[in-house]
DNA sequence: TTCTGTGCTAGACTTTGTCTAAACGCAATA
DNA sequence: TATTGCGTTTAGACAAAGTCTAGCACAGAA
């Protein structure tokens, strides 16, 4: 791969000190998937990050930016979203929350958890810890 | 397709019937389909409908395995559960309840819903319908 | 320098699901 | 009876998301 500056909000040093505080060896290509996905909060499918990293030129690889989004996932950097049955979503904003999606037009919405009322959650059985509630709330257009 | 009857508690009439009510037309193909989905109340997904299905002798093609599932959702006779990223679950209980995920086993369960107190939902869009709430507590070996 | 471990890569491959074009079944008409 | 029409089913080709493999690069340790 090549390297080169993007020109974001985020610099280098602040993606590089987030990687290695959740345990991630920060390299080149790590780097510049984490600087694309923490630009803004957002909701990205693997190939979206693919193509935006590789945008200018080619530089990350298509193994690679799934074997990172994996791994961002279960090192708890960002969130799976599963709402679209063809392909699975990564939520850059771990800020607890709920989704709105929208059916017809695929478009997927941040709920603030103060906005869904989750009372008691159900006996978990012995042994067994919840990783974690999602409420998604489908709309569509009448 | 042959045609048998399949020895199970539900009776030929009362898939037809129930297929009518909700404006489905009753095939030979579509029956049959139904039948395995309402022997009990399941999650499955499409591969397992279709061995199922074919269990003994050949009687239902892949298409329209995979028609008749999307026709029975979108006529309110099954749910769709995403759960699993690799592949869409349908849920033969319409009894409205939520879910319990067990990430490592892939084992889904129903949870009452009276378990989940949901409050106040977030406000709906103008001119939009809220088509379900989808609650899924994910839960795993500690 | 050589060895070892981690990460990256192209591209083959797998799996779920969709699409297409032809054939079928059946009822209504001629 | 023959014909037409329409909804349904079908085999198999196809598409798309995601995984896997085998080789390479590179850094640190010995
Ligand atoms: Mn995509
Ligand atoms: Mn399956
Ligand atoms: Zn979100
Ligand atoms: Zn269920």
């Amino acid at each position: 791969m090549k390297q080169e500056q993007r020109n974001t909000g985020l610099d280098r040093e602040t993606v590089v000190r987030k990687l290695r505080e959740h345990g991630i060896t920060p390299t080149q290509q790590r780097v510049e998937i984490a600087t694309v996905l923490f630009e803004r909060p957002q909701h990205v499918c693997a190939d979206q990050v693919l193509a935006q990293v590789n945008a200018v030129e080619s530089l990350v690889s298509k193994a690679t930016v799934y074997n990172t989004l994996g791994l961002f996932a279960k090192k708890g950097l960002i969130r799976e979203v599963l709402v679209d049955p063809a392909r699975l979503f990564y939520d850059s904003n771990m800020i607890p929350h709920h989704h709105m999606y929208h059916t017809d037009s695929g478009m997927l919405e941040d709920v603030a958890p103060g906005q869904v009322q989750l009372g008691a959650l159900p006996e978990v059985p012995e042994g067994m810890v919840i990783e974690g509630v999602d409420v998604v709330i489908r709309v569509r257009r009448i």
